[in-house]
DNA sequence: CATAATGCATAGCATTTCTATGTATCGCAA
DNA sequence: TTGCGATACATAGAAATGCTATGCATTATG
């Protein structure tokens, strides 16, 4: 399992990432970020709905109720503009880091 | 400037792989993590020294004290085999959240 | 001789993380 | 029909952490 420093500072990220691709909702999200991850990360419910209330507080991202036709209430999240242009931002910064670890940086990172 | 969430996550391996090529101090391992990152990153030594004793508390780096031509003393610190494979490791989990957030998950990570 | 740069160190405030807990519905098997 | 696991959202507050502010000392420079 992956270091929990790490998992901290991708949580924004990823969760935008997520989002990108379409509306999605808490446990889905969970979920995708197993998959995603092929198990190496694993977020707790607990974990992720304050990061989920925090974006939203942001204007980063915007909820939904939505009823399943299974009759369950979930809520579901979409990207703002504000998400998307902090998502290049993130991408980028990870980028940067990605770059001085690994390529003892020597090249341009541009 | 970097998000700090990043700054801080990026921290022990970051000065992990900069003992890699060599044994250095604290004064000259700020100037490094600057050069670097190309000015984007940049330390305060109260970042750094507190960091510099846990990895040394933990057996990763040792330190020896060294009187320059100057004069002046340094601490000059390098990695030791468990750093070396925390390193290792570093690298390797950085490489996995920067795939799930770059490359959308869908190949393979090794 | 004053200031900037070099050099190390740490207390403790501020912030953040995330565990533990609570609530509720649905599907399924015993 | 009842009990359990999965689904689904929410939050208080303990625990851990980051890093600013501060302290001290030496050397180079103007």
């Amino acid at each position: 399992m992956l270091r929990k420093e790490l998992v901290a500072a991708s949580a924004e990220p990823l969760i935008l990432s997520i989002l990108a691709e379409g509306e999605s909702y808490g446990y889905a999200i969970i979920q995708e970020i197993k998959t995603r991850s092929q198990n190496r990360m694993e977020w707790t419910d607990g974990m992720l709905y304050p990061v989920l209330h925090r974006l939203e507080r942001k204007g980063q991202i915007k909820s939904r109720w939505v009823e399943a036709e299974s009759g369950r209430k979930r809520k579901y999240y979409s990207l703002k503009q504000p998400g998307k242009k902090a998502l290049a931002e993130h991408r980028e910064h990870w980028a940067i880091v990605h770059a001085v670890l690994t390529g003892f940086g020597h090249q341009s990172y541009v």
